[in-house]
DNA sequence: GATCGCTATGTGCAAAGTCATATACTACCC
DNA sequence: GGGTAGTATATGACTTTGCACATAGCGATC
């Protein structure tokens, strides 16, 4: 899957560095992934044939090692993107905490968790919309940059609005409890 | 992650196997996990003490191993509930995909994609939404499940509405190209 | 009595991902 | 001259996860 996205970033030539330049720049809202798995991904897509890299002077640090999308990675490409739709895997770390908060039965700290929570799920998705703000939607890229974006406010704005919907909910609980 | 699922699913003493068909039920739509590795995540928990197990027979079928939660298991249990909201990585595959699907130059394929993504899209919240109408809300348990449930039920409608609206513009866009 | 499906527990192996660490050059500010 | 920040490439150790496989009891059905 990181293969994917690497030969995609890989339309013109670069350096694993700034792979990941590009990547923390414009697919990090799609797809996580550190510096050391960028490095090691790459020079397994280059055993594979898929990239091939040349050794580079730089002109603001040591050399650089520069990645070359082969005929035969741009194939794999395509056949990536001609693949069905992935989706993800079920894995919401903060979902799982709320299921077992009954546990702990305390709505002061379920209400908390919440208002954290919804901060956070807030500051993600300002810097989506501060993206989109910046973006041009006229050739094919950034036409399907701007789609992607999209999912991510769509979704956003709906854990925002569950976020209070739920905390509304906690504290009624609450003030039923008492009465 | 899973060692606090694990935890608050042994509420009561349980044999992996049914760990693993309660959470099937009860937890999949949060976090997916396969058997094995809640036999492997057991077994560690076991070996931190936060569990104890003992073998016992069963009436259908080979002797069953039983966990038991122990008191530091229940407070390594409430330790993570009272961590921040833990944010997932960003992974979405289908998303990668799309984000470069500017590179095929196919409308008609990039309509194909999302029309696949939304039936796929689409089944998985008919599924939470059947959950939705068996769920008791009253108990701390189950008011906290449900809670957990509406976050995909909105997030599913978003994605959906999304969808569309990227259909829309695809639509659009392409009758524009031909003009 | 053979086979199927469910119950039940695990191992082996590989891929994917995380975190820390080592190295080293350049530019800029103090 | 010294420190910090940014550029640049990697390796090592580790955990998590995914997938396949091995084993075996029990009940029902054919």
């Amino acid at each position: 899957m990181l293969d994917g996205i690497l030969l995609g970033l890989l339309r013109e030539p670069r350096s694993g560095y700034d792979v990941a330049t590009a990547f923390r720049r414009g697919a990090r809202h799609l797809w996580a992934a550190d510096l050391s798995q960028i490095y090691r991904t790459l020079g397994r897509l280059e055993k594979e044939g898929h990239v091939t890299s040349r050794v580079e002077p730089s002109s603001k640090g040591p050399e650089r090692r520069v990645y070359r999308r082969t005929p035969q990675g741009r194939q794999a490409l395509l056949a990536w993107l001609a693949e069905e739709p992935e989706l993800p895997p079920e894995r919401f770390g903060y979902l799982a905490q709320l299921f077992f908060m009954g546990e702990a039965r305390d709505n002061g700290r379920t209400l908390a968790f919440l208002k954290d929570l919804k901060r956070r799920l807030a500051e993600r998705l300002e810097r989506l919309e501060e993206i989109e703000a910046t973006i041009e939607t006229e050739d094919d890229h950034g036409f399907h940059t701007h789609l992607t974006l999209r999912l991510g406010i769509h979704a956003g704005r709906a854990r925002l609005a569950w976020c209070e919907e739920s905390m509304r909910r906690v504290r009624q609980r609450g003030a039923r409890r008492k009465a």
